[in-house]
DNA sequence: GTCTATACTCTGATAGAC
DNA sequence: GTCTATCAGAGTATAGAC
């Protein structure tokens, strides 16, 4: 049907990266429902369709695949809290901030398995990897950073903490969130009030 | 050179307890720092000072450690908040919240392998487990939907998410805490600070 | 390039000697 | 109460057929 033989210029990969996305896929679904530690290959090449030992073919281990997982994971919740605060209005420091994390907790909550995978707690056992993921995680959460420090606050070394209360709720609240409860646009609203009103005394009133 | 056949009445256990709080020790001392799937039952029993087999005498299975260690992590915590609850100020009900956060950090942080193994991501590959696990820890954190219900807030709506924003971003900060920065006290006054400001407008000026 | 077959190690757990 | 011996299964990874 097509001509795909004649796209076979070897600077280009176009079949692989099908197979690659397919195992991909697999490998996420799996470690965000078992874990990283209670998937077994078996499980993935199961789910990709093909054996055990054909997975090598492609990752060179168990933990190039998790580490490959967290890659694609960080980059979907970046671009989508990227796009968020795009989005949102530029005067308004509080509204940018609020949009971020109603984007980023949206990706946890309801979003795919790649960004379950990322916030589920690292695995202990390997240092180097688990470095590795941390580098990840903490270059995406810079931009919260940058967001919390645009913000007009009476005490500026209040920043700081505020970012780490934001992020450290909203990372937990894959423990309590339930799909039928509170959507996650309205948690970040209640989340930002809450810590809003404590520093901008004169704003609100 | 004891009488402790004499003691041996079925409703007491005594000497069963000694040899028990060792496998507890290891057990605890290796979750902590490999993670569950990680621990094999032969290093716990290593570390006891006895071969894997014998585990079995004492506990049923891995399972039956994990959540004994759980019951015992709990425990702990709890009867450290309950303390520190105690001691403080019965009349000023954000100090009575900012000591059970305190103590609350303070166990997760600095506190022993019991604790720690508590705050870790549980096994998501056995449901069973799982709930056990959850129900453990929800019974503890019972005690501070008490501490936030007694708080003077202006909006008592407000009680449901300060209990989560404290908690979550209690829980998350074994990712970013450094033993030589910022002790838990000092954090848990940060975090009340800032959200208590936002709900007692007129208390603080 | 992709998969089958398989090697080898280690796991949780059991049975029975002592 | 602890140890020895062992099991059946699962783990990662490789070699080589196709």
């Amino acid at each position: 049907m097509d001509g795909q033989t004649a796209l076979d210029t070897d600077a280009a990969r176009p079949r692989v990266n099908n197979r690659r996305a397919g195992i991909l896929n697999a490998a996420a679904y799996r470690f965000r429902r078992q874990g990283y530690a209670a998937t077994t290959m078996r499980d993935i090449a199961s789910d990709a369709g093909m054996l055990a030992g054909s997975l090598y073919y492609h990752f060179k281990s168990k933990t190039a695949l998790l580490i490959a997982v967290h890659e694609e994971g960080v980059r979907r919740i970046a671009d989508a809290v990227d796009s968020a605060v795009i989005a949102a209005d530029p005067a308004d420091p509080w509204k940018r901030l609020e949009a971020a994390l109603a984007a980023h907790l949206n990706s946890l909550l309801d979003g795919g398995d790649y960004a379950q995978v990322v916030i589920r707690d690292l695995p202990a056992d390997e240092p180097e990897l688990r470095a590795t993921l941390i580098k990840l995680r903490d270059d995406y959460e810079d931009r919260f950073r940058a967001l919390v420090d645009a913000l007009p606050l009476s005490n500026k070394q209040d920043a700081g903490w505020l970012r780490l209360i934001l992020l450290g709720a909203a990372n937990w609240s894959k423990t309590w969130y339930r799909p039928d409860g509170t959507p996650p646009a309205e948690i970040a609203a209640h989340f930002i009030r809450i810590v809003k009103n404590g520093e901008t005394p004169g704003s609100t009133t």
